[in-house]
DNA sequence: CATGAATGAGGATTCATTCAT
DNA sequence: TATGAATGAATCCTCATTCAT
C-alpha cells in the first residue's frame, strides 16, 4: 500500500516533469530552456529534477519517445484491419504525411528542436521496409532492391513533409507523393490513383493531456 | 595603394578565421567551440573575431558558403559542355552523390555541425528545378508537376547520401538512385541505365588551402 | 523548521551582499565595482549574487533603502512625542541636515555613487508636504501654495547639505536654514529663532552592523 | 595660407566630433555611446578621434562647455542694459528657469547624462553671489548672510527646475519662485510681484547648428 | 525523496586605445 | 594628419550540478 502510494507519486512527478518539458519546448524552443524553468512549470523543487532524469537531454528524449509512441500506436490501430500490402503502404504514407503537418505536438517539437531531420514523423522506418519486402515477395510490388527503394521513399517523405510545412509545396503534394511512391513500387497508375483517393480512417492521435491522464489512471 | 593593402589584410584575416572555424569543427564538432578557440587557432586577438563576424553562427555559415561555393564552381565546370537535359541531370546527380561521400571538407563539417540534413552537398536546388523544367518543356521528360518531382528528387538524394555515409547503403546505391530518378522523369530504363554508367569527368573540388592560396595570389 | 533555517540563511547571505556592496562603494566609488568584487568581499560564489539581485543597480538600491529605512525609523522616533507642526518641521529639518553631514554611511555612499543629488538624506519628501499642509490648515503657517513651498524647501535642504559637505558653508548654516524656512512658512522671526535653538533629542541612527546583528538576533 | 587652411580643417573636424557627440547624447543617452559611434556620425575615421580628444570624457565636457558658454553669452546680453540689482536678479532667475525647461539642448543633455544635478542650467553661481552682495551693499536687499542666502536660492532654482521638468510642478512655479526669492531678499511683496511680471527680453540662445556655423565663420 | 541555496566554469560581447601605414 | 585593423582586459550573465538539510 505504502509502496503503491509511493510509486504512484513518482509517476505523477515524472509525468509533471515530462509535461512541463514538453510545454516549454512548444513555447520557447529547445535552446532556451533551463532545468529551473522545467521544475518551475512542473511545480516541483529544483533538486527534484535530478531524482528523475540524470541530465536535461534525457528529459527531452523522454518527451520524444512519449510522442513517437503515441503516434505509432495510432498508426498501428489503422493498419491492423488491412491486409493488402499496397493499401497498407498507401494508408501509412498518407497518415504519416498528414500527421507531420497536423499533429502540433510533433511538428512544433521537432521544428524547434532543431533535430528537424533526425526525426521526422513517419511510420517506423523498419516497418516500412518490412512492408516493401512483403509486397515484393507476394508479387504485388516490382522492386529489385527493397533497401534502396526503402531509402528513396523515406527521403521523399521527409523532404516533402518539410517543404509543405514551409509552404513550398501545397497539401495536395501529400496524395501525389503517395501516388508516385506506389508507381515506383510497380503498381499501374490507375491503381495508385485509386489507392491514394481512398478515405482515411478517422483514428486520431490522443492529446497529450489524455496521455498524462492515462498514466495517472493506470497508476491508480 | 593603402586601400589595397588594407583590404588585402582584411581578406587574410577573414580567411584565417574561416579556416580556423573549419578546422575546429572538423576536430571537435559544433557544440564545443568557443570564439576564443577560434581566435586562438587563427592566431588572432579575441576581439578581432567581432570585426568580421557579428556572431558565431555567421562564421559557421561563412564556412558552409565557402565550401558550397567551391562545389558549385566545380559542378558548373562539368556541366558546361553538356547539352542534353537528361545527361546534365544524370551527371549532376552523380557528381552530387559522389561528392557528398568523398568531399571530406563538406561531409565532416556537416556531420559535426548537427545540421546534417539542413544542408547536404548537392546541386543547387534551384538549378535542379530549372533542369527539370527545361527537360519537360523540350519533351525529354514526362512530368506533370515539376515542383513536386523536384522535391521528391531532392529528398531522395539527401536521404541516400546520409544512408550511404552511415553505412546503411552501399556505394552502388548512387548510380541506382540516379537511374530511379531518370525513370521517374519518364525515360525508358535502358536509357536511364546507359546514362548512369557513363564515366565521370575527372574535375575535382579544390582543397580549402588552395582556395586561401588563391586569395593571396590574386591580391598580390 | 527547515523553512526557518532556509530563510535565515537567505537573510544572512543577502545581508552579506548588501554589506559588501556598501563597503565597496565607500572604498572605491560606484563606477569601478564589478559583481565579482562584491561576491569576493561577501565571501560568496559569483553566481550567488544573481540569486539575490537581478542586476547590480538593484543591489545599490537595496543599500540605499537600507540606510534610508534606518534614517526614517530614527526620525519617526523623534517626531512621535511632538504635536506642534512648527516644532515638528523644525526638528525634522534639523535632524535631516545634521544626519546629512554626520551619518557617514549615507554621505559617503551617496557621495561616491554619483547620485549625489538624486538622493540626499532628508525627511521623507511626502511627509514634509503633509507637515506643511497640516500647519497651513491649522493656521500656524501662512502659505498660498504648499506644493511650491514644499519644493522650495526641499531644494534648499539638498543644496545646503551639499554645500556644507563640500566646505562651502559652515555648519552654522544648518540652524540658519531652518530659521529661513520657518520664516518662509510665515512664522515671526522670534519664534523661528527660538524653535531653531531648541536642543535636539539624542536619538541616533543605528550603525549598519547593528542592523545585521538584529536580523540574526530575531531569527535566532 | 597653408597654415590657415590646415587649422580651418582642424576646427571643422573638431566641430564635427562635438556635434556628433552632442547628437548622440540627445538620441541615446550618456551610457551607450562608443567612440566608434561618434566617429561614424562625424563621418571621420576612428583613429581621428584621438587627434582631438584624449579621452571620451573630454569630448563630453567639450559639449557641455559649448552649451554653457552659449547660455551665459545670452544671459549677459540680457543683463547688460539693466542697472537695478533686484531687476537683474529677477530677470536672471526668470531666464534661468525658462531655459532649464525650454532649451532642449541643455535639458536633454543634462537629463540623460545622469549628472542631472551636478550641472543645472542657471546663471553662473558666482555671478549670483555678486548680484546679492551688490544689492545688499546698496541697501536694496536685506540679508544677513549673503553666502547662505545664495545657497538657498541656488537650491530652490535647481529643485524647482527639475520638478517642473518632471511634471510635479506647473510652469507657473517659475515666476512664483522668483517672487519668493525676491521676498527672501527683503523686497516688499508688491515689488516682488511687479518685477516678476515684467516681460522677458526676446533674446534667445543660439541654436547649436548656428554655433557650429560660427566656429566655421570665425575660422575662415 | 524533496528541496533550494550555493557554486563557478564557461562563454559572449564590448570598447577604449594603440600603432603601423 | 588621417585611418582603421588589431587587441585583450574587463564584465556580465547563464545554468547544470552538487549537497546539506
Amino acid at each position: 500500500m505504502a509502496n503503491k502510494n509511493t510509486s504512484q507519486k513518482r509517476e505523477l512527478t515524472r509525468a509533471a516533469l515530462i509535461s512541463a518539458t514538453h510545454e516549454l519546448v512548444l513555447r520557447r524552443g529547445y535552446e532556451k530552456i533551463s532545468i529551473q524553468d522545467i521544475t518551475e512549470v512542473a511545480q516541483v523543487g529544483l533538486g527534484t529534477f535530478y531524482n528523475y532524469f540524470q541530465t536535461k537531454q534525457l528529459a527531452f528524449e523522454a518527451v520524444l519517445e512519449d510522442i513517437q509512441g503515441r503516434f505509432n500506436d495510432s498508426l498501428n490501430l489503422i493498419r491492423q484491419p488491412l491486409k493488402d500490402p499496397a493499401t497498407i503502404i498507401a494508408v501509412s504514407l498518407q497518415y504519416s504525411l498528414t500527421q507531420a503537418q497536423d499533429n502540433r505536438d510533433w511538428t512544433t517539437f521537432v521544428e524547434f528542436t532543431g533535430l528537424t531531420d533526425q526525426r521526422v514523423l513517419h511510420q517506423d522506418a523498419e516497418q516500412l521496409l518490412l512492408d516493401i519486402q512483403r509486397g515484393a515477395k507476394g508479387g504485388r510490388f516490382k522492386v529489385n532492391d527493397p533497401t534502396l527503394t526503402h531509402s528513396l521513399i523515406i527521403g521523399m517523405i521527409r523532404h516533402v513533409s518539410r517543404e509543405i510545412r514551409r509552404g513550398n509545396l501545397a497539401r495536395s503534394a501529400m496524395p501525389e507523393t503517395t501516388r508516385h511512391v506506389l508507381r515506383m513500387l510497380g503498381l499501374p497508375d490507375q491503381v495508385a490513383k485509386a489507392l491514394t483517393q481512398a478515405p482515411m480512417s478517422p483514428v486520431a492521435v490522443p492529446r497529450r493531456t489524455e496521455a498524462v491522464a492515462t498514466i495517472l489512471a493506470v497508476s491508480a
